[in-house]
DNA sequence: TTCCGACAGTGGGGTCGCAAT
DNA sequence: ATTGCGACCCCACTATCGGAA
């Protein structure tokens, strides 16, 4: 298959907003799609590279290069030239894959290029992803579309998946089940404001409330002596995390799949920050080290497989005593089983063990409902997350022109806290809970108040006071007050109050 | 007919390791 | 020694389509 065919369907993709049309141009394809290729091909489409990474981003790719006339191309030879790519280090790399990029996109006609731009620097913008690579492939081939998804997340790549459903049609996919040592996609928690929202969302059932750690999540394969860590994108980080191979072992248990959270704590038992934790685990080099300075602590919270049983389908309930009968109490998250969420006691004592763990330096809780089963890949309505939040008053010094759907418009905002002095201290930026309506506002708010515009940043007089939501401060060796504002997004313009009014350095300080 | 679940898009800060400066 | 880049941890929120109710 040629590399334009590609690139032709991924143009009609994006060309209609209807997610039937877009399944139906993806399904054409791969009806025209040899099994052998059909892990290169759907991978594409779902924008994005089989391989994982190619040490070639969007500064690599931004130089023009003179397009090809006519197609030639195919999808194989594209993917044998990103494996090259991929494969490049030591001394010269860049000037290598620099010479790697410019053979590919000179090969290539003006809408091929535009396509490998999108798919390699991860912006293909078509409106399609796997959901609808998912979609595509089981109208193609004949089989529901839900056993397909079924079968992408338990065996974790959609690649081999859409090679096995074209070479064997659907029967094929009952191939594909829980194993222990390949990953499964993790289930996802919603969000409500507080306990209470959480527990109307779950209506009258029986839940269970968890503390949320605020840590790396990972997912737990042993089978046998032998252990694997996984991370929430599927990646291999057994290497970097011996007390975890450590814990899982010490597990009475022949085989096992954990999924549950990697988080440190001090002399007293507190949470380290997530930093400090992140840093920990994204060292690689001198692990021993790492370990001695900031030994890392697993706890988990729910177990997909014991023993040669598949326990996905199961109920919380069940999934957990599982759990409780193999991993010892302090391996395990704390929790507390509400069976009438509807109770007024029941909501005070779920209030009351929100707040402690709170205090206890933990990040929020979970709220999980007893009767569902894990929804592998999915940001399932049975778990719902409940974090407390902040917000502050803060002047919008500047803004960002928008990409994609936000072009034209000012988006991303540079956000400052007042200093004494009447200057202002930039802690962050948000571009997170604008509407179009606000969006467009904004735009011509901030235009009036425009001092320059270098086609990217617009800078502005320090008038327009936003009320700014975020999770906590964070350490920042980036913004002038030597704090940042984690996940910030704004929640209303304040145009009762002046710069004048707005928070101050000071006040935002206090709050660590 | 209305409601709502799933999806994609739009980007945020920090951290590491590597290669270039 | 410092800087820029790519990759990957953490992630919130809105708009939209289309099936469910």
């Amino acid at each position: 298959m040629l590399l334009a065919d590609i690139a032709r369907t991924s143009r009609e993709v994006a060309a209609t907003p209807a997610r039937s049309e877009k399944i139906a141009a993806l399904a054409l394809l791969f009806r025209r799609t040899e099994p052998h290729e059909a892990p290169v091909v759907i991978t594409y489409l779902a924008g994005r590279l089989p391989q994982r990474r190619t040490g070639v981003g969007w500064s690599t790719l931004r130089e023009h290069r003179e397009p090809a006339a006519e197609p030639g191309l195919t999808v194989l030879e594209v993917h044998e030239t990103l494996d090259r790519i991929a494969a490049v280090s030591g001394k010269g790399a860049a000037t290598e894959r620099t010479r790697l990029v410019d053979g590919l996109m000179t090969a290539a006609t003006e809408e091929e290029q535009r396509f490998l731009f999108g798919l390699i620097a991860g912006e293909l913008r078509q409106g399609a992803l796997d959901a609808l690579a998912i979609e595509g492939l089981a109208a193609a081939t004949g089989a529901a579309p839900e056993d397909v998804r079924r079968a992408v997340m338990l065996g974790g790549s959609l690649g081999a998946v859409a090679e096995a459903l074209l070479s064997y049609g659907p029967e094929a996919l009952t191939g594909f089940r829980l194993e222990v040592g390949r990953p499964v996609l993790p289930m996802l928690a919603q969000s409500a404001k507080d306990v209470d929202e959480a527990l109307d969302q779950l209506g009258p059932g029986a839940v269970a409330v968890e503390e949320k750690l605020d840590g790396i999540r990972v997912q737990v394969h042993r089978d046998g002596d032998d252990v694997r860590i996984y991370t929430r994108t599927l990646d291999d980080i057994t290497d970097r995390l011996p007390e975890v191979l450590a814990a899982a072992r010490e597990l009475s248990v022949e085989s096992a799949v954990l999924d549950g959270e990697v988080i440190a704590l001090d002399t007293e038992g507190r949470p380290r920050s997530f930093q400090e934790i992140s840093s920990r685990v994204g060292s690689r080099l001198d692990i021993a080290g790492a370990q001695q300075t900031l030994p890392l602590f697993p706890v988990f919270f729910d177990l997909l497989a014991v023993d040669g049983r598949d326990l996905l389908a199961l109920s919380t309930r069940e999934r957990h005593a599982e759990l409780a009968r193999v991993t010892p109490e302090p391996r395990r998250v704390r929790r507390l089983v509400a069976d009438d969420p509807n109770d007024p006691e029941t909501r005070r004592a779920v209030r009351e063990f929100a707040a402690d763990v709170l205090a206890r330096g933990h990040e929020g809780v979970v709220v999980k409902s007893l009767d569902a089963p894990y929804g592998a890949g999915r940001r399932g309505a049975s778990w719902i997350k409940v974090k407390p939040v902040h917000t502050l008053d803060l002047v919008v010094l500047a803004a960002e022109w928008g990409h994609g759907r936000r072009t034209g418009k000012l988006s991303n905002l540079h956000l400052g806290a007042r200093r004494p002095d009447g200057t202002f201290a930039m802690l962050g930026k948000t571009f997170k809970g604008l509407t179009d309506s606000l969006l467009a506002w904004q735009t011509e708010r901030l235009r009036e108040l425009a001092v320059s515009d270098d086609g990217w940043l617009v800078r502005v007089r320090p008038e327009l006071v936003v009320e700014v939501a975020f999770d906590g401060l964070q350490r920042s060796s980036r913004y002038p007050a030597g704090v940042t504002l984690r996940f910030a997004r704004v929640l209303r313009y304040r145009e009762d109050k002046t710069a004048g009014e707005a928070d101050t350095v000071e006040t935002v300080l206090a709050m660590r």
